[in-house]
DNA sequence: GTAATTTCTAAACCTAACTTTAGGTCAAGG
DNA sequence: CCTTGACCTAAAGTTAGGTTTAGAAATTAC
């Protein structure tokens, strides 16, 4: 029984609530690089816990696989975070996450002044803002026009 | 020259920027329902305009197609937004804007006790809360365990 | 009248983040 | 030893919200 011969797949996903089918798939987009046994079968370091840790945190504040992978990758040799790295890292999301809630809160301000007007007019309606549109989405400016409410 | 033969495809899309495909999408969704010309073209009442206004509008705020078509469907007979229609709806609207921008401030509350801190304590840290995150997907409930943290 | 646009349908393709399936291998318990 | 359960790979499937493609028919412009 030797003291550490690495964690199974199962093992991790048990600790970490994550599907055995999901921490493959983060494998196979090089957010973890797990070792094999002779069996060929997975093992992985303790530490892959907390990289794991930061890569369902770093979801929940909206950032993708990529984008992720390229935080974990600026670890100097790829380590887990240490506490001054994530404090470096949760900076960044903290101005991701005012950057959205900014945006809502825009939006459901546009709203308020709308409840009740009804007018949906689409020449002067602030929830048609173009700019605050096409910084939604890469897919182009859209202008709207024209219409007359009903009545 | 009729006076109202409807618009065609190209026109409504050149007045609302969407991509004519996305609007034979909506269609194939149930949001609208043009009629057919002799040709077999599709025809859009000046009505479509608005629905179509309104289907972005809601999607901006965040919601799926299919519960956009819920709204309306609602709407009686199947009509456009009157302005009464819209003050309900947009209630609902700010309701949601709202509940989104609340947990994203918890969150990024979390977030501010948490920098610095370095932690990734799992146990421990209120950025694993596994209720708030339960209700960020349907996958099922997600609870982690152990793991000291990085020196 | 003819050429250039539009429009038509159906089906395939796209991204993200996974899951599922199929067919086999490895490891652990009795 | 043998069975069961965990694990393996590769490929296909899933969802949302569309876009692209191909080939044909309709419409519009000159």
């Amino acid at each position: 029984m030797p003291v550490n011969d690495g964690l199974s797949i199962g093992a991790l996903a048990a600790r970490t609530g994550l599907a055995v089918s999901a921490i493959r798939y983060y494998e196979a987009q090089g957010l973890i690089k797990p070792w094999r046994n002779a069996g060929g079968q997975r093992r992985f370091e303790r530490a892959d816990l907390r990289r794991l840790s930061f890569v369902m945190i770093a979801q929940q504040f909206g950032f993708t696989l990529p984008q992720i992978k390229s935080e974990l990758d600026q670890l100097p040799g790829g380590r887990t975070p240490t506490k001054a790295d994530w404090t470096r890292i949760s900076e960044g999301f903290r101005a991701a996450l005012d950057a959205r809630i900014t945006t809502l809160t825009k939006l459901r301000d546009n709203l308020d002044g709308c409840i009740g007007c009804g007018c949906l007019s689409l020449e002067v309606c602030r929830l048609y803002n173009p700019t605050d549109r096409a910084a939604q989405n890469g897919q182009g400016p859209r202008y709207l026009m024209g219409d007359t409410p009903a009545p």
